[in-house]
DNA sequence: GCCAAGGTACACAGATCTGTGAGATCCCGC
DNA sequence: GCGGGATCTCACAGATCTGTGTACCTTGGC
């Protein structure tokens, strides 16, 4: 999935990235992007055709590395409860860096027309983490239908929280509540 | 609070407040909000003086509305942990409505400057609600530190899943949570 | 009768937005 | 040496943005 990108596009996406996650996509244009990227605007328009399409290929970015490092740490245990909440261990690291919550939710807000290209990637960046933890919780016998939402809810909830409403501690308390969750729900 | 409005300012505050929720703040603009109040722009601007301000008095007046439902509940229950979980009870009801997710949340995304009249809104809105569950969880005898923020988190969680990640059925299942973190926890 | 408040009408300033057109330049691989 | 991809230059279109200036109208209360 990962396309390869020329000089010029890699740091314009770079510097999309940065500047949408920081202020909002409505509130930086593309002339703010292609300066800031060193770059003309008519580079930025010959790589990514529009200004909706390189927001997509910034949620698309952002996807990509986060879910490198929630597989790798879900890989990297054994123990079938562990895996199931290894996203939450993640979730408490990512957030230092992550001072203006969800990319993907701030995105979502601002993004009102349901056939917007990143609007997709939204909708996959979801699906693909509430899957993993009912595929994870199924590996560890946990059957609870409702269970693998809740862990999502607990995610979200922790990523907004923790910005929107300045509370730090919710990854960590989230994380808590979670292995609170899977410990009193029934084993098959 | 409830500052009386002349009919006019009535008329714009609703109108922006739906095209706020609907579309984003960014993009709806002051001509639109005028022009759909059946109201001249120079009227918006004598009655809130700026956009920035308008945004601020949407905030308000959602928030208003969303604590008087949740006071109600609450109020209208006796048993503690009830009380606790009724603004749970609220959220199941208030998202039928709601299906651009949190408010608060979504403004928070696109409000990136820390002084914005809006961001002291939403930032009241977030403690208070926090105060309540520590309040009413500190009632019932449960004085896990955590526990107030645990169910804070769910109830975000809940909101904004239920939109961007397209779980109807996320504030249904985040009450059930809710219910379960209490009953799981150590009574004083 | 008068005055203030709420509102209308409407042009305008000045900035910013996304997106394009047409050609020149640079550099790498073949 | 030559083709082609990537980039630059730079003007420009056309829309939209927030906010203001000026003058006029209407209505209710004193």
């Amino acid at each position: 999935m990962t396309t390869t990108l020329t000089p010029g596009a890699r740091r314009i996406l770079e510097v999309a990235s940065e500047l949408f996650y920081a202020h909002g996509i409505h509130a930086v244009g593309v002339d703010t992007i292609a300066a800031e990227s060193g770059v003309t605007k008519r580079t930025l328009y010959d790589r990514f055709g529009s200004k909706d399409e390189l927001v997509a290929a910034y949620l698309r970015a952002r996807d990509e590395r986060w879910r490198a490092r929630v597989t790798a740490a879900v890989e990297a245990e054994t123990d079938p409860v562990r895996r199931a909440l290894a996203p939450f261990v993640v979730l408490e690291a990512w957030m230092v860096d992550a001072d203006r919550g969800c990319a993907f939710v701030n995105a979502f807000a601002e993004l009102d027309r349901a056939d917007h290209p990143g609007r997709a990637v939204i909708d996959d960046e979801k699906r693909w983490l509430r899957e993993l933890f009912a595929t994870e919780l199924a590996r560890a016998g946990l059957t609870d239908p409702d269970l693998a939402l809740q862990l999502l809810v607990l995610h979200e909830g922790a990523m907004v929280a923790s910005a929107a409403a300045a509370t730090p501690d919710a990854p960590r308390v989230a994380t808590a509540a979670a292995r609170a969750l899977v410990g009193c729900a029934p084993r098959r």
